[in-house]
DNA sequence: CGTAAGAATGCATTTTTTTGCAATAATATA
DNA sequence: TATATTATTGCAAAAAAATGCATTCTTACG
């Protein structure tokens, strides 16, 4: 059996029954152990499963138990800060879902008068909590993992809009490659999002910057503002600022 | 039992039931009761649940702030277990919003595969806990009091639906005027879900029966199914008997 | 065709994690 | 307070993961 076959049958195994143990996988391809564990490693390094000790779940099991604490969480308090400094009264603006959106979702001051269009479940619910805001959610079926509306239904409502500005919280950011991601679903609504607003504006913190994923969002030069937690003359920014990047 | 499976497990448990034992988690899932608490102490340090003397309780019953916002709690559990067993593997559900629909959701078995459609955010975050249930939310504008969506897009959508199963949340209910509530755009709503679906299922607390709102969302006759936290043969159910509903 | 570079795999060894047990301490409850 | 239940701690056995290395299999290329 093929290694990339054999992956894809852990895969499909996993997402079937929900969890997989390497001893059963070993002697049902029979492989060793180690190639499993190997495996397993991989697949989770490319965001398919979850690994665990003995074995692995799948993602969607395992969003059951709501992933753990949010990471640098500081980092992204400090981020959504600067953010929402760029919204104003009257503005539409569509939102990505992930934790530094939360984040930006609480900032957002009291008095703000605007309306968010976004398919991230959890980022709605916080802009719910603002008297003067008006959430408008994309429909579509839920993706497990990120807990965003994912679809053509969805991406053809992204595409009927057009929003002064939209936030993309950012996995991935290089100077060469640009935006990237590793979920293809999300990559298209964060592609059309893009689309659809005259002003992008990438919220990243500084681990990601200078890193890459599988799969391109968009060129560099379709990201307006750049938002991270560094002050703006810090020595890694300095690519993105001569790329023509405003840099908060 | 993996050990994140099991962690995964008896967080499920904790929030279902509110509160867990370290004996009773030990016999059910055969493991010493040392582990039971290593794995209470590792989920309270993550912040999932609160560690206490012999177990854990479940966070949002702890914080004040959620239990007491429930109202009636124990009774929409339990009116939730009942109506958790009409569901069966395969079928497509529509769903209103409300608290005991939240119970719904929390009530549904891990091993349920369904597709949920529904307006709620809440119940649509908790309907993605279940790793064998899709979800599909209806887009639209967001109403602030009752975070469901409503409006002519999401109408529009629900009409395009059959579902096998239509779960209300009721608000008021009497023998003569039917189903009825009070928020008009959330009445158009469910007038569409009830349309749009082969059966109609009422979840309503005793307190709620023979009851009336402003507006009628239904007669008597769409509804199929009512389960109330009341056994079958109460004084209170015989009139809706008559009339040909099934009572839970 | 043949050979060299690189990837994949299994094995042995070391390290880490998980788990149950026993002894002792802390805590609840009658 | 006394007693039973629950927690904590250290420890050891077992399981799993990581690591380095040798062997086999692929692939690329002269």
């Amino acid at each position: 059996m093929l290694k990339t076959e054999r992956q894809a049958f852990i895969l499909h195994k996993v997402n079937l029954h929900n969890r997989v143990l390497c001893s059963d996988l070993s002697l049902e391809i029979n492989v060793s152990e180690d190639t499993i564990r190997r495996d397993l490693q991989e697949l989770s390094d490319y965001g398919k499963l979850i690994k665990a000790h003995g074995g692995a779940l799948s993602k969607s099991f395992y969003s059951t138990f709501n992933a753990s604490k949010v990471y640098s969480l500081e980092n992204k308090k400090c981020i959504a800060q600067k953010a929402a400094t760029l919204i104003k009264d009257g503005m539409f603006v569509l939102t990505t879902g992930g934790t530094t959106i939360i984040e930006l979702a609480k900032a957002l001051p009291q008095n703000l008068h605007a309306t968010f269009i976004t398919g991230s479940l959890p980022a709605a619910l916080e802009y719910l909590h603002h008297p003067n805001i008006e959430v408008i959610v994309i429909g579509d079926k839920v993706s497990k993992n990120s807990q965003i509306t994912v679809g053509g239904e969805a991406i053809s409502k992204i595409k009927q809009i057009k929003a002064d500005l939209c936030f993309v919280g950012t996995n991935a950011l290089d100077a060469e490659y640009g935006l990237t991601d590793n979920d293809w679903e999300v990559v298209q609504v964060k592609k059309a999002m893009i689309e659809s607003s005259v002003k992008v504006v990438s919220l990243t913190i500084a681990e990601k910057i200078n890193t890459r994923q599988r799969i391109q969002v968009c060129d560099l030069q379709a990201i307006d503002v750049l938002v991270t937690e560094l002050p703006t003359d810090a020595e890694l920014l300095q690519p993105y600022i001569k790329k023509g990047l405003i840099v908060l």
